[in-house]
DNA sequence: AAATCTCTCAACCGCCGCTGT
DNA sequence: GACAGCGGCGGTTGAGAGATT
C-alpha cells in the first residue's frame, strides 16, 4: 500500500508540508525539464526538495504543468462538465481528460463550489441530475388515489416512504401536506397563465441534457398565509380535500390515526383566507420549482379530472388537458451575468398533449 | 474601520488498482 | 498467490481573500 505524505513524513522526518514556495516551484520545474517526470517517490530527492513525491506529483499535475489552462471556466467547459457529470458522475479525472488545460483538482472544485450549488438552486439533485421534488410521484399516485378503479395503484404503505418519505428529499410528511402541496400547485398553474411569455425558447444555450422540456413556475404567486382566496380556489381545494380524505387509510399509516384533512381556508366574514399552516413551501432555498414535462402532464391530467368533476369557474383554464404550448415566467437569480440557468433564460416551450396522449389514461 | 462570515481552491489524506518480484 | 511499491483518484481541509454587517 502506497504511504501518504503524513507516513512518509514519520519515515523520514524534515519533509514539508504546505503551500509551495516559488523556489521550490522552480526546482520543481528545473528538473521535470531536465529529467522529465515519473519516480515520483526519488524525485524529490534528487531535485533538492524536501517534499513527498506525492506532493511533487500533484503540485506539477494541478499547478506547473506547462499546458494548464488557468481562468474562469466558459460556458462550454461547464456545459461538458454538466453532461459528463451526468454519466460519469464524480470521475473528475475522466470528465478532465475531456476538458484539455483543466486539472480533475479545478474540476472537482469547480463542481463543488459553482456548479453544484447552480443545479441545487434549480431544484435539480447534483448526484442524480433529476428534480429534487419528485412530484411526479406525488401527482401520479395521487391521480390514482383519486379516481380509484382496480387498474391503477392504490395508495398504501408501499408509497409512503417515496411520497410522504423521510428527509429532506420527501415531498410531504402527511396527507395534509399533500393536499396543500397540490393545492398550491394548482395554484401556480392558475396564476402563471396570466404569466404567458412570448420569449424564444433557449434551449440552444443551454445543456439539453439537463433542461430540454423543464419549465420554472414562479412561486411568488404562491399561496401565503392570510392571503385571501382568489377565483373561488377554495372550492377546488375543498373538492380535492373531500376525495382524498377516503383515500386515507386510517391504520397501518406511520402518520396517521384519522382520515380527515385539515381545511386550508377559513372564512373571516370577508372571504376566505388560506391557512397559517394551510400551504407549506413547495420550495427548498431556491425560490423555484422546477417540472419536467411528465410532470406537469401528469399533474394536468389530475387536474383535469378535478375540474371536469367539479365545473367550477375557478378551474385554472391551463389545466385544460387539450392545451398545447405555454410559456411560463422564471424566477429571477443572483448568479452572473454568463448564469445559463439565470432568470431571462429560464423560458422554456412546454408541450402537454405528447404527455397526456402518453399517458394511456386519456 | 473592525469584526465576522462566506467562498475559493491549493494541498493533503487515505484508499485503490496496477505492476513487478 | 502474496506482498510491496507506486501512481492515481476522489473526498476533505484549512488558509487566505473577499464580502457583508
Amino acid at each position: 500500500m502506497a504511504k501518504s505524505c503524513s507516513s512518509e513524513k514519520n519515515n523520514n522526518n524534515g519533509l514539508k508540508k504546505g503551500p509551495w514556495t516559488p523556489e521550490e516551484d522552480q526546482k520543481l520545474i528545473d528538473y521535470i525539464q531536465k529529467h522529465g517526470h515519473g519516480k515520483w517517490r526519488t524525485l524529490p530527492k534528487n531535485a533538492g526538495l524536501k517534499r513527498c513525491g506525492k506532493s511533487c506529483r500533484l503540485r506539477w499535475a494541478n499547478y506547473l504543468r506547462p499546458d494548464i489552462k488557468r481562468g474562469r471556466f466558459s460556458f462550454e467547459e461547464e456545459e461538458i462538465i454538466i453532461q459528463l457529470h451526468t454519466v460519469l458522475g464524480n470521475k473528475w479525472s475522466t470528465i478532465a481528460a475531456n476538458l484539455p488545460g483543466r486539472t480533475d483538482n479545478e474540476i472537482k472544485n469547480y463542481w463543488n463550489t459553482h456548479i453544484k450549488k447552480k443545479l441545487l438552486k434549480m431544484g435539480i439533485d447534483p448526484m442524480t441530475h433529476t428534480p429534487r421534488l419528485d412530484v411526479f410521484q406525488l401527482s401520479s399516485i395521487l391521480s390514482s388515489t383519486l379516481y380509484n378503479n382496480n387498474n391503477s395503484p392504490q395508495i398504501n404503505n408501499n408509497y409512503y416512504p417515496t411520497l410522504f418519505g423521510i428527509g429532506s428529499s420527501s415531498v410531504a410528511n402527511n396527507p395534509s401536506q399533500v393536499l396543500s402541496l397540490l393545492a398550491s400547485l394548482l395554484s401556480y398553474q392558475s396564476r402563471n397563465n396570466d404569466n404567458i411569455l412570448n420569449q424564444q425558447n433557449q434551449l440552444g444555450t443551454i445543456s439539453p441534457l439537463l433542461l430540454q422540456n423543464q419549465m420554472h413556475l414562479n412561486p411568488s404567486q404562491a399561496f401565503q398565509p392570510n392571503q385571501p382566496c382568489a377565483n373561488n380556489f377554495h372550492v377546488e381545494t375543498q373538492n380535492m380535500k373531500s376525495k382524498l380524505e377516503p383515500q386515507i387509510p386510517s391504520t397501518s399509516t406511520p402518520f396517521s390515526h384519522q382520515n380527515t384533512l385539515p381545511n386550508l381556508w377559513h372564512y373571516n366574514g370577508g372571504g376566505y383566507m388560506a391557512n397559517q399552516q394551510g400551504f407549506p413551501s413547495l420550495l427548498e432555498n431556491n425560490n423555484q420549482i422546477l417540472c419536467s414535462e411528465g410532470i406537469m402532464a401528469n399533474f394536468n391530467l389530475m387536474n383535469s379530472m378535478l375540474s371536469s368533476s367539479t365545473a367550477s369557474s375557478s378551474s385554472p383554464s391551463n389545466l385544460n388537458s387539450s392545451s398545447s404550448t405555454t410559456f411560463v415566467n422564471g424566477t429571477t437569480t443572483t448568479e452572473d451575468e454568463r448564469d445559463s440557468y439565470g432568470s431571462n433564460m429560464l423560458m422554456y416551450k412546454y408541450n402537454i398533449s405528447n404527455g397526456l396522449n402518453n399517458s394511456g389514461l386519456l
